[in-house]
DNA sequence: CTGTTAGCGCTTTCAT
DNA sequence: ATGAAAGCGCTAACAG
């Protein structure tokens, strides 16, 4: 059916090896046999099988990305998808596919994610998703296998990461409020599970410190990153200080959410309530009032992320860590 | 490096023959053999290569995602990854892995899409966000290589489509306009390329048709699927037409935009005029007012067409066409 | 500059 | 029930 190397070869009256050679662009062949073997190749339209190199090789020059929920919860695609759009792009000019691996997958095999990645023969990993209390999460540290982990500061020798500086992130957003004077500042995070969170909250405390207010447990809610989170933390936010005139939520669909709750109750915003968001999705610039945000760069995140595991695999370098720098987007709700 | 089968071989005092046979789930194996066998596999961490079975076994089990143009226009992410959602999670179910390939790559490597996929040895394909004008359409339709393509009515014995049924779709949009008493209907269209725009200018048409009221291209405006797009298409209209009651659009994102160019203008929605969009995209959801819209079962597309390739590979059914439901969805703006 | 030879790690006849 | 041998399509010493 498919045209191997070997009859290129008898076709052009030479062996394998030449036209091996020859078509990797090899400069020890007779420029006239060069030319000969590409034409050959060309008329029986030869493609070479990247299974067989890849098996002699003991390289596939693919990477696997393992999404650890590649669920469609509202948002979380909107991250996901740039990201991967980033990845992907990078990926491509560098001539490496990209494999999806869902983590349900290994579930359901009851292999771990990782036998999983060495049947495969991927070349490296590029870890999303991932939660704390993720079973695997050492199991991708350890590895001989080279991997990059976003938005989880994991680091050893076959182990990047790249995240947003949430810590700055977060201080970007308060500062802000407090710049527009506001005093009583609430804060809904995301949930425990997450990196992120911790450091967000850390921001949020910094930024209050500076300007010498302390940092109190009962202006902090923990929700999970969704809509109905974000109207939960405002709620309870609003039920323990009447005095609250600002609030800062670690998701911007919880800031969404939190709008939504607002114009039930009337509460009206920024006026009576300031509010900022994290994230920067689309949607901020659609409600109305438009949600004051941290945008992250998620497509340079994938871009990033694929430049570290590049990095560790062409030219072995060792993991290391990026940070890149979130910024504030002023918008109608602060 | 990596243990292969010729050591767990070794290890078990069996030949590799034995030790294949035993791990494939082979019956004419000795019970205490193949116990001895997995045991020796699993101790040694054993773990066959893919790649050498793909050689072989001349199947992959990989298929190829061709995306267009994986660009990140805003309102094609939504459509493109929960679509990807649906594929990826059928795909995994029956153990097939995902390939991403975008066609940019194909571009930049001056090689056709197919043969790229051809190199890669996939064993089908998925084509999404490809354009009527896009030069190898016919190539994927006539390839012997089992393929998918989403939107876009291609068929062929190897080629198999799956697509939302456009034409009943605007019929519904125009038909609850219709019903809401509106005469004076105009449409703006996505761009010409999209196999999509026909259809939906078609169900525009019949459903008029079947009130008796005629179709007239000036009524008809073809945009682009953008906000930009939107808002152009709703001002020309009204310039044509100062009695327009209502407007349906090919998109949401259209929808939107001239949602957004009513309120700079004043125009009440739906009391000076209604609108109906196209998609069912969040967005619709969060603006105000929400919008009225015709809902695309997106991750169904991607399990449908899943299932379609696989019938064609494992059960060489032959290409066929598939039609899902749109539904349509009354919210405030009509 | 070119060909011979030896694998990469697996599956699969074909004997035994 | 098991093993020997061939071969999937390619690359890479090593000679010449």
């Amino acid at each position: 059916m498919t045209v191997t190397i070997r009859e290129v070869a008898k076709a052009a009256g030479v062996s394998i090896t030449t036209v091996s050679r020859a078509l990797n662009g090899y400069s020890d062949v007779n420029l006239d046999t060069k030319r000969k073997v590409l034409e050959v190749a060309e008329r029986l339209n030869y493609r070479p099988s990247q299974v067989a190199r890849s098996l002699v090789m003991k390289r596939t020059r693919t990477i696997g990305l393992l999404i650890s929920d590649f669920n469609r919860e509202p948002g979380g695609q909107y991250f996901m998808f740039d990201v991967l759009a980033g990845i992907h792009e990078r990926l491509a000019a560098v001539g490496y596919d990209l494999t999806l691996v869902s983590t349900t997958t290994a579930q359901q095999r009851l292999v771990s994610y990782l036998d999983l990645c060495t049947e495969k023969r991927f070349d490296g990993v590029i870890v999303m998703g991932i939660r704390l209390d993720d079973p695997y999460v050492h199991e991708v540290v350890e590895a001989p296998l080279p991997s990059v982990v976003i938005d989880l500061p994991l680091i050893s020798k076959h182990c990047a990461y790249v995240m947003t500086d949430n810590v700055n992130g977060s201080r970007f957003a308060v500062r802000h409020l407090l710049e527009r004077g506001h005093r009583k500042i609430g804060f809904v995070n995301g949930h425990q599970q997450a990196a992120v969170s911790q450091e967000r909250r850390r921001g949020y405390e910094d930024a209050l410190r500076v300007q010498k207010i302390p940092y109190e447990e009962d202006w902090v809610y923990n929700a999970d990153f969704t809509l109905q989170g974000g109207i939960r933390g405002l709620k309870e936010l609003l039920e323990r200080h009447k005095d609250m005139t600002a609030v800062y939520f670690a998701s911007d669909l919880m800031a969404i959410g939190a709008l939504r709750y607002c114009r039930e109750q009337g509460i009206q915003v920024p006026g009576d309530l300031a509010i900022v968001g994290f994230d920067n999705i689309d949607l901020t610039q659609f409600v109305s009032p438009t949600v004051s945000t941290i945008a992250q760069p998620r497509y340079e995140m994938g871009t990033t992320a694929t430049d570290l595991l590049i990095g560790m695999l062409d030219d072995n370098r060792l993991g290391e860590g990026r940070m890149l720098s979130p910024e504030l987007i002023v918008r109608e709700t602060s």
